[in-house]
DNA sequence: CCGTATCCTAGCAGATACTG
DNA sequence: CAGTATCTGCTAGGATACGG
């Protein structure tokens, strides 16, 4: 009974935390960005879950993590292959959005 | 500042609620379903969650509703017309999932 | 600079019981 | 039948402070 649907609700686990995909996008827009670059282009964000959501993302495979050993260390993040391909689902995701809410508008303004 | 991306973490936040995508997956592939055939179909859902769901789909305008004043009172649920789009998205996020599920299963075999 | 450790809090999930 | 009301955990998220 475990079906398809499952396996979109395990990724939805991992996507539909929050913040998340504010992080996916930035990396998408940005390329490679560092740990306190991205916290910048976050602001609202605190090191603790920017920490958490990057390790999952990591484990997942959605994001790739370099460690330069300098002093001070540089860590960069950015996509991996595998999720550029979600890169372009989730444009879908967004344009999706931005129609929906477009109606919603129209229709508020209709009244 | 609040560009596309708050948008998708929006609609996330709906989506990505639990259950959300098991009601929205029912409602496609059952049509049109009952509160309690609804249930049924996830019986692990409590009334209280599965009317909170509802609630914040139908707000959404991802799930209309249908009240026939019978008795006793008959009430139904389906996607609406923007939803499916929506659909064929997550269908294609589904595909994602598995290839990349699957493509994690021969990297682990292979070590 | 890049995080982890700690503690605190809000809000969600679920069980139960009850109404039009 | 189709919900709401209420109560109780629980845990994800956030603020802060500190360490490699």
């Amino acid at each position: 009974m475990k079906e398809d649907q499952c396996e979109v609700a395990d990724i939805w686990e991992i996507l539909g935390k929050r913040w998340s995909l504010h992080i996916l996008k930035n990396l998408s827009t940005n390329g490679t960005v560092r740990f306190n670059e991205l916290k910048r282009l976050i602001p609202e964000i605190s090191s603790t879950v920017l920490s958490q959501r990057l390790l999952e993302l990591e484990r997942e495979g959605l994001v790739s993590k370099k460690i330069y050993p300098e002093i001070p260390i540089r860590v960069e993040y950015s996509l991996t292959n595998r999720t550029k391909e979600l890169e372009s689902i989730l444009h879908q995701l967004n344009n999706w959005i931005n129609k929906w809410k477009m109606l919603e508008k129209k229709r508020i303004m209709a009244k």
